[in-house]
DNA sequence: TCAACGGCTCAATAGATGTTGAGATAACAG
DNA sequence: CTGTTATCTCAACATCTATTGAGCCGTTGA
């Protein structure tokens, strides 16, 4: 992750209706969502619009695309967020974990949603 | 987090200008750094520009300032920066921990200062 | 082949954002 | 009190970005 990718990825985040999108694939998994399915969740949002958001954030790498008959299904790219954060908290302790420890341990949680469902 | 604060917080931090001071002052630590020196490690910024971007960050929660003689401190809200990636990631795999666990191991290694850092 | 469906592309418009330069405010030293 | 340093404020301008609506492309099934 370097700067320009940083940047393009934050941009593509800093906009309502792409959030929405990154958030829902995200919840989708990575198995992902048609385009028009995904319009649906997001709530209020044309097919040009639509088409218009998913293409930057594909172009910023938190998306990917296939073709599944006439469908478009899409998916978020995790790695490509966590490289996100990494790359804003590169060196935030300067070696002193303790620093930064919450932070990290805050990370972590977001992937258990209050049920403790073992491991899969 | 919420949803507006998370835009806010994408959109302070989709600048290239904003990056850099969010990112130098992650390696300045707790105890922050002036203004002045601020704009000097990030490279051209003029006294205007430099105020403006940091009056953006701060009003997005990602930096704090305080008055210190003649000078003006900024530091770095880590909670804010691990809280908008847990609102990003959340409910990331719908407790199947296998398929976020790399995505969460990424982050935890951005403590140690060990590879290389080549930023533009 | 045709029509229906899902999704994309394009150009124009309106709105948001960053930069600049001059000036103002606050604190310190003499 | 005066000058200097450090930083912020403000208004104008140039630029970037999102939305809209019309139309196009590819896939499916009769």
């Amino acid at each position: 992750m370097d700067e320009p990718s940083a940047l393009a990825a934050f941009a593509a985040l800093s906009q309502e209706t792409r959030l929405r999108i990154v958030r829902t694939l995200v919840r989708a998994g990575p198995d992902g969502m048609p385009a028009g399915a995904l319009g649906e969740a997001i709530g209020g949002a044309t097919s040009s619009r639509l088409s218009f958001h998913l293409t930057h954030l594909e172009q910023a790498g938190l998306v990917i695309s296939r073709r599944d008959g006439r469908f478009i299904i899409y998916a978020a790219v995790l790695p490509a967020l966590s490289g996100l954060i990494a790359f804003l908290m590169r060196d935030c302790c300067q070696g002193h974990p303790d620093i930064c420890a919450p932070a990290v341990a805050a990370l972590a949680c977001s992937c258990e949603p209050e049920k403790d469902d073992a491991n899969a």
